[in-house]
DNA sequence: ATACATGCAAACACTTTGCAGCACA
DNA sequence: TGTGCTGCAAAGTGTTTGCATGTAT
């Protein structure tokens, strides 16, 4: 038997559908610990893998930080702010020829793809642009 | 002062360059030590990391695992083979106009972009052909 | 002479795993 | 009633950091 439909598992699903802000595990498993359901960290991390591998969340592969979680299945790209590190929706259409696009005498197999945007998010941007101004020549 | 010509320096830029493989932190550490050098990893980590802010290797953030370096400093981009593991680089005009393609009311800053092919590589593809054809239905 | 670099080990961040007990189907 | 799930703690990866010493300039 497979998939077993216990408190835990239901409360991270519906913890990632809620938060829409592509949290991480961590900050999905305080989520759920700050209303005083007893989980686990490992739990958290077992769910949200078997939950992905199921296609019911998008698991978000983050370098240099810890991976995030998306309730949006649907295939789409984003950015990561550079300042604050949290993850955005980028609205551009899938670009779903770029695998063939690939010039490939080699023989690869090309499955699929992954952009990731690197930048500032509005917030961060308009701190940054304020910062300029307070110190135009850099100290 | 800056940029001190070291010899674990020196020998981390060469390694990259001869490698020419994608390595990571810990291939490069293997290779230098082989040969009798005495270094640190925390060397080579520190060395890497200055010497891809100074632009002389590029750095490669892979998710899910370690990161790899480029003696190839021209932006360019690669594929990541889900059975080896290895990363190779992807035959593919670099999409200098992609962060433009960005629909972006909301005033986001795009100011770079990196895209990850996954698939298999050559070699992994044949083996992966081979236990195919051994077992067509599945054991 | 001294600021930068090193080796070593410990710390760090994120994630997975071993285990004994628990609970859903 | 048994397999799948849980909490806990420990281990596992990859990387960074504190510190005393060493060295290029």
């Amino acid at each position: 038997m497979k998939n077993r439909n216990t408190l835990q598992r239901r409360l991270v699903l519906e913890t990632v559908r809620r938060m829409q802000n592509h949290p991480t595990a961590d900050e999905i498993f305080r989520e759920i610990a700050a209303e005083n359901t007893l989980i686990s960290k490992a739990t958290v991390y077992r769910n949200l893998k078997i939950l992905s591998e199921q296609g019911e969340i998008l698991h978000i592969p983050i370098p240099n930080g810890a991976d995030c979680f998306d309730f949006n299945t649907v295939p789409h790209y984003h950015m990561d702010c550079r300042r604050c590190g949290r993850i955005f929706d980028v609205n551009m259409p899938y670009q779903s020829d770029l695998c063939k696009k690939v010039c490939n005498p080699e023989g690869f197999l090309i499955e699929s793809h992954q952009i990731v945007f690197y930048g500032l998010c509005p917030k961060c941007r308009a701190v940054a642009e304020q910062q300029k101004q307070n110190k135009p020549q850099a100290g």
